[in-house]
DNA sequence: AACCAAGGTGACGTTAACGTCAACTAAGTT
DNA sequence: AACTTAGTTGACGTTAACGTCACCTTGGTT
């Protein structure tokens, strides 16, 4: 392939700089997660895919399904232009800011357990 | 059925308290999550089931895998007076310990970003 | 005795998120 | 020209976590 010039990738460098499979690339795409221009019938990846793959990501790591992600990364492109489109994106905005504030919760809640799990265990020692 | 006596429950009682299926309570049993007393063959279940299921579906809302949560399960019930169990089990409790933090700080980027999209919203109303 | 609702045990179906071929194409390499 | 190296598109396989029957059993109720 020719070396592409620019600030742009080709689907396998960005795969292994994402640490992710190219495959799971494509798939991410046939979700609508990802829409990278094509040079012929090849991908190119640009820095705003880069971006976007990171939040996909990230979303996982969260516990979120792709059709989660798919929507949370909606509200980045959402034109913010016309006024029902804003409350809508504020309504999802703040949802999602409650689900993860729960999950914080979640978290701490696990957090102060381990911890007490953990000094049981070296008061035994 | 005859009605339980005491603190204990049926598995559609629990269930409903849980807010799951009963189909779901017999699967997590099926993986050894769960290990219910019987009343011949029928499943009794009490204090300490209902808070072994909280803590399965707490794990579910951060993510894991039901097999993660049954290795996190076995955190509780480690027999703290040998030696060797306490190093591994210190060295489960802080693995799954880092997990959370980074997981803690991917909930933090998420919810500053959200902010920002919900702030640039409002000033565009 | 007849019945029925709650509970039990397989067994198969389903969705999500990819992995794994297989077969083909386009672009440089030798 | 022959070869190799990405990259592409189906198509089928796989695992996790249940849902959905279908069929059987048991303990009260009428």
């Amino acid at each position: 392939m020719t070396t592409l010039i620019g600030d742009v990738l080709t689907i396998t460098e960005l795969a292994r700089e994402a640490g992710v499979t190219a495959r799971a690339i494509r798939f991410y795409e046939s979700k609508g997660l990802l829409i990278p221009r094509r040079a012929g019938t090849t991908r190119i990846y640009t820095h705003r895919e880069r971006g976007r793959l990171q939040l996909i990501l990230r979303g996982k790591r969260l516990g979120f399904t792709l059709t989660d992600i798919g929507e949370y990364l909606d509200l980045y492109d959402a034109d913010p232009t016309q006024h029902d489109q804003i409350v809508l994106l504020l309504d999802k905005v703040n949802n999602r800011i409650g689900e993860l504030e729960s999950q914080k919760a979640d978290i701490d809640d696990t957090l102060k357990e381990l911890s007490s799990v953990r000094a049981q265990a070296l008061a035994a020692m």
